[in-house]
RNA sequence: GCUGCAAGCCGGCUUAUCGUCCCGAUCCCGAUAUUUAUCGGGAUCGGGAAGGAAAGUCCGGGCAACACAGAGCAUCGUACUUCCUAACAGGAAGGUGUCACGCUUAAGGGCGUGAUAACAGACAGUGCCACAGAAAACAAACUACCUUAACCGAUCGUGCAUCGGACAAGGAAAAGGUGAAAAGGUGGAGUAAGAGCCCACCGCCUUGAUGGUGACAUCAGGGGCAUGGUAAACCUUACGAGUUGAAAGGCCAAAUAGGUCGCACUCACGAAAGUGAUUAGCUGCUCGCUAAUAGCGCAAGCUGGUGUGAUUGGGUAGGCUGCUUGAACCUUACGGUGACGCAAGGUCUAGAUAAAUGAUAAGCACUUCUUCCGAGUAAUCGGCAGCAGAACAGAACCCGGCUUACAGGCUUGCAUUUUUU
RNA sequence: GGUUCCGUGGCCGAGUGGCUAGGCUGAGCUCUGCAAAAGCUCCUACAGCGGUUCGAAUCCGCUCGGAACCU
């Protein structure tokens, strides 16, 4: 039982009692990573949203995401805060929607001029997962 | 009661579900070595988690590394005085100037209240002061004024006459106009006309005395106008400043390349290209691919090469530390006009690192407007309900200031106005 | 996180305290049968606020916006 767990920490097979927790470890934070990311990662724009995706270098590890907001966008760090802990949020929720075996790593970027409401973040970020999940599994196929 | 101004303070709260970071306790799992310990991960419980400006980075310090005999020059900064302070371009108290208002004087001026000032020096030197104006700085003299001598014209009173014009020599700087600024001001005396040439008051310069820690003030004497503005122009004087910033600094330390030591191999054919073989690596094995098979010596062996194992220095990726107990905060007493100091008691109050507290729902409190009800003569106030709104803004090593942004609320003081007495 | 610099018409760009040059673009006119070229005229400016000065694009302070560098 708990050995199962331990090789799959992101278990969601009912859905039944799950936590929808958004750790440390959920969170891309390797600069060299970042950069491998950002020079061979393919991308798609889905407003207010640019995502870039690549398999992750470390398959062991679960699915590790990065949300950025522009500074020359929004000049003010308060709303850059605002922004970034909605589409958390977001993720946080919805995020047992990506299902994908081999796990991948992938970047959120923010793209609009103005604050949007948390409900049509969340709609667009499900749409987003699923698009991910999608075509994500035959590039690693054809890889 | 309302409104405004100034100073100080505050800068939403509660509940539910889910979730983030840090600390502590208990438990579980994995790795390493010795019962137990270290490291990593997870679960449950408990506790804590952005500001008055966290901002701008405009000043000043702490802390850290490096540099450093002493002195001078250069560069940069500061600039009324005294004090506060770890320090400051900050603050407190005071001085002086300017402006406004009021009172007063015949006027010049004096006194009071408030606001405000990058408020050292322009008789150390250099530069600049457009246009206008005669002249923009050791004064000079355009118009106008006055005197003297001679000339010309007009008049009638026929004179050393009066009026006008032009020229020359001289006097003087009062009047005119220009300008941002024109060479002390006002009044008098004086004169051919005038002038600080002289006089009174004021201003200025200077000497002395008294008071004050000092800036400076007051009084007395002398000078006789000599001293235009500009130092946020160069500059002078006095004082201060070593450079770089936590991405500083310290510790640990993969991979790759390097050093040292050990072990294995370093052959055959061919003119050469190449072929085979051996060794080593990649692979579970074969095939295949890659690398080496060189030099000296009779030989042992030495040097070199390839592969592999161990070890080692620097230290990259990365991690840990620096990191939050501090010139700390609160209360009270005392000293000081005050900034502030000091004593006693109490408190522990963020520590993230692609960067944290947030999402959803409900309610309360607050503000504006509207309807209704109540109180009051009225200005206005209170209550129920509804709609809308709710600022500026996010720690990045830490403090002290300054500046800038800010919905709304509270306290104190002052002022205007309304109502009642 | 820190350091340095810049902001002048629609665009480029000169201007060391005294009327903000010049070029490109745009509009109109002249010339031409029409156009091009040329010539003439016009339009639109010192990022904002405050101070020093008689006078500020220029000197000083604050604010806003932009760029580069350190890593």
């Amino acid at each position: 039982m708990k050995n199962s767990e331990r090789e799959s920490p992101l278990s969601f097979g009912d859905g039944q009692g799950v936590r929808h927790t958004f750790k440390k470890s959920e969170r891309l934070s390797k600069e060299k990573w970042i950069q491998e990311l950002f020079e061979k990662g393919s991308s798609f724009y889905l407003y207010p949203f640019k995502v870039i995706h690549q398999p992750h270098p470390d398959p062991t590890l679960p699915h590790q995401v990065l949300i950025t907001v522009s500074s020359r966008q929004f000049k003010k760090a308060v709303d850059r805060n605002l922004i970034k802990r909605r589409i958390r949020e977001a993720y946080r929720i919805q995020k047992h929607v990506l299902t994908i075996k081999p796990t991948i790593v992938f970047a959120i970027i923010y793209t609009a001029k103005e604050i949007l409401p948390f409900a049509e973040m969340k709609a667009k970020i499900l749409i987003a997962l699923t698009k991910l999940n999608n075509f994500s599994a035959p590039v690693r196929g054809e890889a």
